[in-house]
DNA sequence: TGAGTCATGTAATTCGTTACATGATTAA
DNA sequence: TTAATCATGTAACGAATTACATGACTCA
C-alpha cells in the first residue's frame, strides 16, 4: 500500500502558516509538533523536491550565481491547499504505537526491580520537563498568536499533550509506589 | 546503528511466560501488550529463526515426515534469559511519536470543523471500547495469575492503559466543547 | 463441502533514520 | 579565527508492514 507517508502533509500544512524554508519547516516541527509528530531532516528535503514537481508548492528560487547553498522558501500552491484540505476529510490512520518503557515493564520480573525503579524515575522527569515545556508553549503560543485562526487548534492539541503528561506522571508515581512497597 | 529492533526482546519475554510457538506469540502480543506494543507475522518468523540461530531460543522440533507445517513451539534458553536481563538493564530509547488525530487537528483551520468534530467523536468511541477492554484484561488476569511473579508487572502497564486512555477520553471531551461551540 | 481458523514462511516494497558531504554566516 | 549554527542535500541501511503462497484441521 504506497504512499502511506504524511511528510506531504504537515510540509503543506506548515507552509499554511508561512512561507518556509526546509530547514525552517524542520525547526518548525520540532519546536510545535515534536510531542505528537516528528520528521527527519533526511525525509523533509527530498519530499519538499516532490511536492515541487507536484505543484503542490512553489519555491522562491533565489539562486543567485554565487551562493549554490542560498535559502529557498517555498509557497504551498493553491492545489495544495487543495491536497490538504482533502486529506484532513479522512479519518485518521491508526498510528503505530511503541513503548519501550511498558515492554520492559511488562516483562520486568526478568530483570532487576531497582532497575524498573530507576526507568521509572527517569520517565517521571521527563514528564516534568514536558509538563513545563508544555505550560510555556501554551502561554507564549496564546500571547503570540491572540487572533490566529489556528489557535484554537494549536491548544487543542497542546492541551492533549498536558493531559497526557499529566496522566503519565500519576502513573509513575503509582508504579513507583507498587515497586518500592515491601 | 544496527540492532536497534526490540523484537527480539518480546519474543524472548513471552517465552519466559511458557513455551509458544510464532504463531501464539504472535497472538499473545495481539491479546496482551497491543496498545503499547505491536508485531507483525512477518517480522515474527524470521526473527524467531534468528534467536534459534544465536541459541537464545531452542527450538521443539515436532516435524514429522508427513506434516511439514507442523506446529514448532521454542523454549528460552539461558543464553536467551539472560540477554533479556541484559536489556532490561538498559535505559528505554524514546520511540517515533505519531498521532495522526493530532496532526490533522493542528492543521485543522484548513478543513471543516464539522469533519474535526467527527474525528474527535470517533477517538471518543474507541477510547470508550479500549476503556472497557482493559478493565476486563485487567479482571481477567487478576483472577487467571493471582500467583504469577508477573502480575504485578502486568497490572502496571495495564495501568498505564486505563490512565492514558482516560486522560484521553477526557481531552475528547474538551476539544469537542471548544470546537461544537459555535 | 465450505468457511474459518490454525500455522509457517517469503518477497516486495515502503518508510524513515543516521551518517555523511558541503559550504555560508555570525558571534565570541 | 574558530566554534556554532544556518542551510541543503544524498547514500546507505535497517526496520517493519503488506501481500502472497501454502497447507492442515475443525465444525456446522
Amino acid at each position: 500500500m504506497a504512499n502511506r507517508s504524511r511528510t506531504k502533509y504537515i510540509i503543506l500544512g506548515m507552509l499554511t502558516i508561512q512561507d518556509m524554508s526546509g530547514y525552517e519547516i524542520t525547526k518548525a516541527i520540532k519546536s510545535s509538533t515534536q510531542f505528537f509528530w516528528s520528521e527527519s531532516p533526511g525525509q523533509i528535503y527530498p519530499t519538499l523536491a516532490q511536492c515541487v514537481k507536484e505543484a503542490l508548492v512553489f519555491c522562491n528560487d533565489e539562486a543567485s550565481g554565487k551562493n549554490q547553498r542560498a535559502k529557498k522558501t517555498y509557497t504551498i500552491t493553491e492545489k495544495g491547499r487543495e491536497m490538504l484540505a482533502f486529506w484532513l476529510e479522512y479519518a485518521p490512520q491508526p498510528d503505530v504505537i511503541r513503548n519501550e518503557l511498558l515492554l520492559k515493564l511488562f516483562f520486568g520480573r526478568n530483570g532487576k526491580a531497582q532497575d524498573m525503579i530507576y526507568h521509572l524515575m527517569h520517565q517521571k522527569k521527563a514528564n516534568e520537563a514536558g509538563l513545563s515545556f508544555l505550560n510555556s508553549l501554551q502561554n507564549k503560543l496564546s500571547l503570540k498568536n491572540a487572533d490566529s485562526p489556528d489557535l484554537k487548534y494549536w491548544l487543542i492539541t497542546i492541551d492533549y499533550g498536558i493531559k497526557i503528561t499529566e496522566a503519565e506522571l500519576s502513573w509513575c508515581e503509582a508504579a513507583l509506589k507498587v515497586l518500592e512497597a515491601k
